[in-house]
DNA sequence: ACTCCTTAGTTCGTAGACCACACTATTCGC
DNA sequence: GCGAATAGTGTGGTCTACGAACTAAGGAGT
């Protein structure tokens, strides 16, 4: 029952983690995909570089997931003043809108994982959590509380 | 800083997992899906039905997924004696090899994400989410310690 | 100004993942 | 037997993701 042990549960509960963020997502007629870009824009728009660098997409991948989710009506490209090769990927009205709607409803699905938890030790899981993303440098997972200084925002990603 | 950050750090903490997962699985020459089938594998040749099951996946997905396995020779789909109609999907000899090596530098990776914790940090942090996992009847997560009784094996996923 | 290099993005072709739906073959309950 | 449920395949479509080739626009140095 060494690492290997915290290895499978670790594996696990992100798994159902997965599972969760898939089923709000779905509910909310978003891939996870989309629904990981919408709540990135949450706090403001952003050029593609700088989302292909948090989700670890290749520019190519970005490009792809930014005109589906244009073509649904969510983001719109933004040209940027001072560069005139780059754009801004912003969030529309109904993008806004449903990207509020989703973070809500998954914040709360996902904080229900640990219902069955006494409090503090929901406290420490969270404490004990923040110390391995601080360790890791993490780069934004889907949440915009991901640009709130919780890891390192300029430390680099690896 | 109520159940939101929790949330936030779970799908963050998830989100590391998943890239160390994938990025295994790439080194490996493996999809995570399929390191993920490999690994349930390992102990042994199991139904389409009840992977589908596992890993949430409709039936027609599970065929596209052995089938590329298969076409790989990392799986055989052998005939079930009792049961014409079904088929049990078991690892051939290099599917064991390579699922094995993965499964190993895997396990290994994933552990490694804990290692700037205390000991008795790691021990609590493994023992939470073992309690977490136990509350939702997890239904497998891509390593074959899933078929121990870590969590509730006979339990419907919800 | 004028090359040369880098950077920001797009386009295209390919492959995998996943689903819904329609379909076949078998098993099971009665 | 007969009809319903079950195991699995096949088809068509969308989404995800990559690499390679490409365009357009900065930036540096001479």
């Amino acid at each position: 029952m060494r690492g290997e042990q915290l290895a499978a549960v670790l594996l696990r509960l992100s798994f159902i983690v997965q599972q969760s963020y898939l089923e709000v997502s779905r509910e909310h007629g978003l891939t996870p995909q989309q629904a990981q870009l919408l709540c990135m824009l949450l706090p403001g728009p952003v050029g593609m570089a700088e989302l292909g660098g948090w989700l670890h997409l290749e520019k190519s991948s970005m490009s792809g997931l930014v005109d589906r989710a244009q073509r649904r009506g969510l983001v719109t490209r933004v040209p940027d003043a001072r560069d005139r090769r780059a754009c801004q990927v912003a969030l529309t009205a109904p993008g806004t809108e449903l990207a509020t709607r989703f973070y809500d409803h998954v914040s709360r699905s996902l904080a229900a994982l640990a219902d069955g938890l006494r409090a503090d030790d929901r406290r420490r899981l969270a404490l004990t959590i923040n110390h391995i993303l601080a360790a890791h440098g993490v780069p934004v997972a889907g949440l915009p509380v991901a640009r709130l200084p919780v890891a390192d925002e300029t430390a680099e990603a690896r």
